[in-house]
DNA sequence: ATTGAAAATGACAACCATTTCCATTTTTGC
DNA sequence: GCAAAAATGGAAATGGTTGTCATTTTCAAT
């Protein structure tokens, strides 16, 4: 599992930001970087159990993924046009941990996510 | 716009939580509720416009809808057995009104959960 | 009550992102 | 070098969702 993934992986880093499965194939494809759209798909979720990409969900339904940092944040997403920016856990990493703990429950991790409409739109 | 609209609320208060469109035509049908499934994606749109009821989607794309104005909450759920606990929103439902609110964006929703080991497991 | 335009309905087909299948190629361990 | 295992990719299948369009229902005007 490298290959491709070295490839996959520079296409992210070539959009900058994020793409979908058919959008990095096609990415590849222009840069005679021959790989086939199955195989794009099985690396985008290697990837994604990894932790080095973010997968998240247009309106739409479509999947898309970029790079991902390593620091633990959040995503605050705008549901027309995609834009993101990056945001601090702040008080739900606490609430979170409490929630866990007030139940009972041990190795505790959380997912969230904010999206509205940005201004732009 | 108004017979199938009727129809299709009672069955998301049925429910009583998220539910896709599919298992809302399922509901319907075993109800005696002839209603065809084409018409139950066209009246759930029409209710996500009016914003009667909150759209969002699973890890795998489908969209749930549930009535809008059900009570708030997120859920504590174990990774082993899949025990699930309500719990209250507190901190994080003004973490993400400020976080969007900061940033600019209107319309401003959420989704979170907390996973974790129980405490039978 | 009659009429006719506009809206709603639903069976069916089309769409398209994603997954599955499987034969072929590439890599790995010895 | 050689066999086993992993990776690859084209084709076909899957499945949620949307488009089409003929039929039915609604409802205001006459
Ligand atoms: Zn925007
Ligand atoms: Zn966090
Ligand atoms: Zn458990
Ligand atoms: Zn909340």
């Amino acid at each position: 599992m490298s290959k491709s993934a070295t490839k996959v992986l520079q296409a992210l880093e070539r959009v900058g930001g994020f793409a979908s499965a058919q959008e990095l194939h096609l990415v590849l494809k222009r840069n005679q970087e021959s790989i086939g759209l199955t195989t794009v798909y099985r690396t985008l979720q290697n990837l994604v159990n990894d932790k080095s990409v973010d997968i998240l969900r247009k309106d739409d339904g479509e999947a898309i993924y970029r790079l991902c940092g390593d620091s633990h944040h959040h995503h605050l997403v705008c549901k027309n046009c995609g834009k993101t920016v990056e945001i601090e856990g702040g008080a739900i990493e606490k609430w979170a941990q409490k929630s866990g703990d007030e139940n009972g429950f041990r190795e505790i991790g959380h997912t969230a996510e904010i999206f509205g409409i940005c201004s732009d739109c």
